[in-house]
RNA sequence: GCGGUCGUGGCGAAGUGGCUAACGCAUCGGAUUGUGGCUCCGACAUUCGGGGGUUCAAUUCCCCUCGAUCGCCCCA
């Protein structure tokens, strides 16, 4: 093997593309009506970007990054996620000026280096929305309703929402200090990995796989919320239970990114192997501040398209197949030849797909070709044909077959759809 | 970063330390001078991811390497 594609790279042949640009019409559509506007930022920014915005401890920045040096000696990263990059944007184009809170949506590549597995790879591709301007809990609600018609849009089956409140970040010191007091005791028989976890990050021990059991009566960071945060807290949910939206309150989701306040939430579907998570987000009051920009608040998700490609595939879903060739042209020698090529060009601009053969094959082999791209008409053009000025139109479907004057062709077609 | 499994033609998939590496699908040619889908006949891997080693002999055994895949961590 000469050349092969960087791991976790995949290429997305025609037979599989179709299905990405259906998922990205059907997201387009619903942030259509949700009144939401495309961004597109770059693929790379500035490293200091993400440590700032993502978290300086996280995995992702301190060993997912695909991080360079330019020509420049500038320190650059591919975007491992896609909210950092419209932060930024958001703030360095001032859109806060907008009388209006800026609602705006995204579709496009992440990276992150890590070893792929089922529904992970080092190329991935997210469909994101963020919000900006706003603290109103309604917000938090469209947002997560935003993501959830998405899926439905799509026709993904069983997609369960998990949400949580991780409160503001002097919430979350005291709870954490307070977590670190009840995990202290029994530290010594946790798992290595939760022993790793009680400094780094002592919420996700409570989502640790091992030892979860044992912390039925492990304080909740709910119980921590002060009044307003906990009052938001309670709207949001009201407002989705108002919009039917199936929801699970879970008092452990922690998200893997430091920027998140108050509503933390995650799209859940079974058939990606071990991994169940197929979006999520949450608000991030503080992060607009954090990358230099002014205080203005924010809340979005991203959806994994890669992942909803799988779960799609595990539920069985078929997406509408590729539409069919209207005319397949098959010339028999040099004269017909070159008036194929003259029709097919003509047929295309009357707005009719077409495709003629360039193998130079015989006509049995070019009839095969034609029923192989299920052409509803294969369209013969030999020496007989152009002394009388038609062309053999045959119906694949019945085997009819009939003469049409050459001028006639496109007409005859599109009359017979 | 760590662990399991795997790597044979365009695809799927047998196989054995030793003569010409099954089979299925697809493709191409023929039966059919200019007519597809069905049928029949024929063709289609000097080679078994790459490199090294053991051996008289390796696709088959060993090592390394690359890749795929699944899982852990973490996440989309």
């Amino acid at each position: 093997m000469s050349m092969q594609k960087p791991t976790g790279t995949q290429d997305l042949l025609p037979g599989e593309v179709e299905k990405w640009q259906l998922i990205e019409e059907k997201a387009r559509d619903v942030c259509r009506r949700f009144h939401y506007k495309e961004i597109r930022t770059p693929i790379f920014e500035h490293t200091e970007l993400f440590v700032r915005g993502v978290g300086e401890t996280t995995d992702i920045v301190e060993k997912e990054m695909y991080t360079f040096q330019d020509k420049g000696n500038r320190s650059l990263s591919l975007r491992p996620e896609g909210t950092a990059g419209v932060v930024r944007a958001y703030a360095e184009n001032k859109l806060y000026g907008d009388p209006d809170i800026s609602k705006l949506y995204y579709v496009g590549p992440m990276f992150r280096y890590e070893r792929p597995q089922a529904g992970r790879y080092r190329q991935f591709h997210q469909f994101g929305a963020e919000v900006f301007g706003s603290t109103d809990p309604g917000l938090d609600a469209e947002v997560i309703a935003l993501g959830y018609a998405i899926y439905k849009e799509i026709g993904l089956r069983d997609v369960t929402v998990e949400i949580n409140s991780v409160g503001t970040p002097e919430i979350r010191a005291v709870y954490r200090t307070k977590l670190q007091e009840y995990l202290k005791p029994m530290l010594g028989e946790l798992c290595r990995d939760c022993q790793s976890r009680y400094e780094r990050n002592p919420m996700r021990v409570l989502d640790c796989k091992v030892d979860q059991h044992r912390f039925a009566d492990a304080p909740s960071v709910i119980d921590y919320l002060d009044d307003e945060a906990a009052a938001h807290f309670t709207k949001v949910q009201s407002y989705l239970t108002a919009m039917d939206i199936p929801f699970r309150l879970n008092p452990r989701l922690v998200r893997g990114l430091d920027y998140y306040t108050h509503t933390a939430f995650e799209f859940k579907a079974a058939g990606i192997g071990a991994i169940d998570t197929i979006g999520g987000g949450g608000r991030y009051n503080g992060l607009v501040g954090e990358v230099g920009g002014p205080d203005q608040p924010g809340v979005g998700f991203g959806l994994g398209l890669e992942r909803i490609l799988l779960v799609l595939a595990a539920q069985g879903v078929e997406l509408p197949a590729e539409p069919q060739l209207d005319v397949y042209l098959i010339a028999l020698g040099d004269a017909a030849e070159a008036e194929a090529v003259r029709l097919a060009y003509e047929l295309r601009g009357a707005g009719l797909k077409v495709d003629k053969d360039y193998t130079g094959r015989k006509m049995k082999a070019q009839m095969k070709s034609a029923d192989r791209f299920a052409a509803r008409y294969a369209a013969i053009l030999g020496d007989d044909e152009l002394a009388q000025g038609v062309i053999t139109v045959k119906t694949l479907a019945t085997g009819e077959q009939t003469a049409v004057p050459l001028g006639e062709l496109a007409n005859y077609v599109k009359a017979n759809q």
